[in-house]
DNA sequence: GACGATAATGCGAATGATTCGCATAATGTC
DNA sequence: GACATTATGCGAATCATTCGCATTATCGTC
């Protein structure tokens, strides 16, 4: 299902970063990866591939592809962050209180009301935060 | 300048929350602070006042008020929390990201949206986080 | 104004997530 | 295939925050 050549690193193969076993694995669980999972689950997935990969590696990783820009660390709760690959549309999240689970969603709206109060206070956006946080409607 | 008698711990009183001298001065360096400093730096002007503070007294204290209501807790950066009293209306942030500077402001019709956008997800929100990053605009 | 039940404190140790140091292993280049 | 160099795993180190516990202080009551 997934190319055997991963694009992100080998992108970054001509500044000198290498394309490893392990970084294709900790690549692969974020490909797989429907949920935003943390550190520690990443590692857990990824020792399925490959039973070598340390928690060093994945810490070590995740901050390679971030800086590259691949992969987003979100800080959702205040118990360690959630990672999810940048491999599509911008989006924020909705993150249900009872559960844990996320919900994305996106608002060229509220994006443009942003950049709009930015503005007014002198600044550009480099980038920015939404996060929403509550419960299933109950009732109806 | 400021009361004798401080309201969120009087108002807790009658729930068993006791007004030390520490907490009072904790939440004298609230009161004072305009930025939003961390638990540290809390610590080293609460014992300005009050020499005795203690850094697990400072994080209890803030873990009591923030339950209460009476302080937020900001995670901007990923480099320990930061904290303002919620003693004004509610307020997002914009963060400088040359000099760390935190901006408030506020947006009825982003809030609107945000309920908007929660609603049709089939969720009512409990409350939010919205940072935006950016520098200074530069020229004109 | 002292008494006593109980909450709060300071201290230092413990925790949890993340990062580092270092010797060893692996990658990509020539 | 040999080499320079980047990555790895391991365990130790950090950083912010929390805990355990013996001691101290608050506050409602007499």
């Amino acid at each position: 299902m997934s190319n055997l050549i991963d694009d992100p690193l080998s992108d970054l193969r001509a500044e000198g970063v290498r394309v490893t076993r392990q970084r294709l694995a900790i690549l692969h669980v974020l490909r797989e990866a429907s949920d935003h999972p943390r550190a520690e689950e990443i590692l857990a997935r990824a020792r399925a591939q490959d039973p070598s990969v340390s928690q060093a590696t994945v810490y070590r990783t995740l901050a390679v592809l971030e800086k590259a820009g691949s992969v987003l660390r979100n800080e959702f709760d205040g118990s360690g962050a959630r990672f999810e690959l940048a491999d599509r549309q911008h989006h924020d999240h909705l993150i249900d209180l009872d559960t844990g689970a996320v919900v994305e969603f996106r608002s060229a709206l509220i994006e443009q009301l942003q950049a709009e109060i930015a503005a007014e206070l002198g600044y550009d956006i480099e980038w920015h935060r939404l996060e929403l946080y509550g419960r299933k409607t109950t009732g109806v």
